[in-house]
RNA sequence: GGAGAGGUGGCGGAGUGGUCGAUCGCGUCGGUCUCGAAAACCGAAGUAGGUGCAAGCCUACCGUGGGUUCGAAUCCCACCCUCUCCGCCA
């Protein structure tokens, strides 16, 4: 959501923002909208006044015990007001609908370009193995393994689900957990449990709706299926005024993910890494406006850190603007390398939305010693998303025989066990 | 699922048709007093929107949305949420 007054200053700025994710202009028709908002605000609220006025008149003559002077005030009434208020809140639903779907504007930081092609590789940790072998692919290794089925869970759900069984199924929660007690103990995050299905105010207030819903399952009683934990918990804090120092708020979960990935027939279709339901470690603070660019930052170090411990080869991707998600100002995704399908892959993504998010859930805090509120800043990213963690160890730890050796890191969670090995 | 009670400012809690943005208490902030503090006393303080150079003025907000009325925190309807009891259940 925009800050019409932010528009109202300076509509050639916006509309270059907005052409810079190619969008066409729109502040000429917005401030329209917003001239003829303002003016039936005022005309009801003088229609308001005078009914107000008339109102105590009424009640004044009739406690005088002037009954005819009071009748002959309330004859005179008149309905003005009503037709005022149906016009304003036409007007308003026009400019909120029209707001409600524009993206957010992008930061100066975000380098030009239509789509993925412009993105900018800021960073690379670690080498891409070398293998004496042709290395397989994750859905390769887990089906020798005996241990990653997707036959079976089209049988139960169809397609783009994964059953997971024995050490496979211990090592997606061994990483979920791990992860998650890496940024609760180490990270300063307070970990939280969530519901995982959502109301539409609270769809709105991330962004998934009004333009999104397609992405998303529905409820038979209405509700949302979360396609991440960055909507509960970013919302947690809508339609609260914080004190300032209770900023930053750093929060994470560890949930399933659920996207209908209605737009992405064909793509990805082998294997595990693009799923209707997924296990994502999430990471999502709320900040001052003056600290989230330097909060943006350390939340993708502590995402990169969980890659960097695991022993996977990952780099580090400034996002151009095609590329930038609808609430982003600016957004980072690691990507991991994946020696089976020789790609590098996306594993996370680090966003700070500033007070995009913030307006449309009104989240506000008092800054210190000054009067009245401000739009939080709040930010998301993924630390990291556990099935694709699980994809990429698999990948890249695998070994000639079939074999996968657990990276060290996570060998408490797994039992001890240092070595997955097929089947004899 | 059934029956009942209730949702008012940071918290508690009045207010059942008229000048109520709302009594009062607690808490908060400022001041007086004090060597300092406590107590006591005095005072201040909601959020958003519109308008104005400004001082200010105006409007809205008593769970949410409708309705009745000249006028709604108060009456009516729907929905949401909380609590109690019963039933069911992990």
């Amino acid at each position: 959501m925009h800050d019409i007054r932010a528009l109202r200053a300076d509509p050639a700025a916006f509309d270059a923002a907005l052409a810079r994710r190619g969008l066409p202009q729109v502040a000429s028709e917005l401030l329209d909208l917003d001239l003829a908002r303002r003016n039936a605000i005022s005309a009801v609220e003088a229609a308001r006044a005078a009914k107000k006025q008339k109102g105590r008149e009424i009640a004044a003559a009739k406690a005088a015990g002037q009954h005819e002077k009071a009748e002959f005030l309330i004859a005179a009434v008149d309905a003005q007001e009503r037709v005022g208020v149906e016009e304003l809140n036409a007007v308003e639903e026009a400019l909120q609908k029209r707001l409600a779907t524009l993206p957010n504007i992008l930061d100066g930081d975000v380098p030009d370009g239509a789509d993925e092609q412009a993105n900018v590789v800021q960073h690379v940790h670690g080498m891409p193995r070398d293998f004496a072998f042709a290395p397989r692919q994750h859905f390769e290794i887990g089906e020798a393994l005996g241990l990653m089925d997707f036959a079976g869970a089209a049988k139960l759900a169809g397609a783009r689900f994964t059953i997971l069984r024995g050490a496979l199924a211990r090592l997606e929660r061994a990483l979920g957990q791990w992860m998650l007690t890496l940024h609760t103990e180490d990270h300063g995050y307070t970990e939280q449990t969530v519901p995982y299905l959502v109301n539409d105010a609270t769809m709105y207030g991330t962004g998934q709706l009004p333009k999104f819903g397609e992405d998303l399952f529905r409820t038979t009683d209405g509700r949302w299926l979360i396609p991440t934990a960055e909507v509960p918990l970013t919302n947690s804090v809508a339609r609260e005024i914080l004190d300032e120092k209770a900023l930053p708020i750093r929060l994470a979960a560890l949930t399933p993910c659920f996207r209908s990935e209605a737009g992405s027939a064909g793509r990805d279709t082998r294997g595990m890494l693009r799923q209707h339901q997924f296990m994502k470690v999430e990471l999502v603070s709320v900040t001052t406006p003056a600290d989230s660019a330097a909060e943006h930052e350390r939340m993708t170090r502590c995402a990169e850190r969980v890659l960097t411990e695991l022993g996977l080869a990952w780099r580090r991707v400034l996002l151009s603007a095609g590329d930038t998600g609808f609430g982003a100002t600016k957004t980072y995704d690691l990507e991991v390398w994946l020696p089976g399908q020789q790609a590098w892959r996306e594993i996370s993504s680090c966003s700070n939305c500033g007070a995009f998010q913030a307006r449309r859930m009104d989240a506000r805090f008092r800054p210190a010693g000054a009067k009245g509120t401000e739009f939080v800043h709040t930010l998301n990213g993924s630390g990291v998303a556990v099935g694709r963690a699980l994809i990429a160890v698999l990948e890249t730890f695998q070994a000639a025989d079939g074999s996968v050796e657990i990276p060290p890191i996570l060998r408490p969670w797994m039992g001890g066990l240092a070595r997955i090995a097929p089947p004899a």
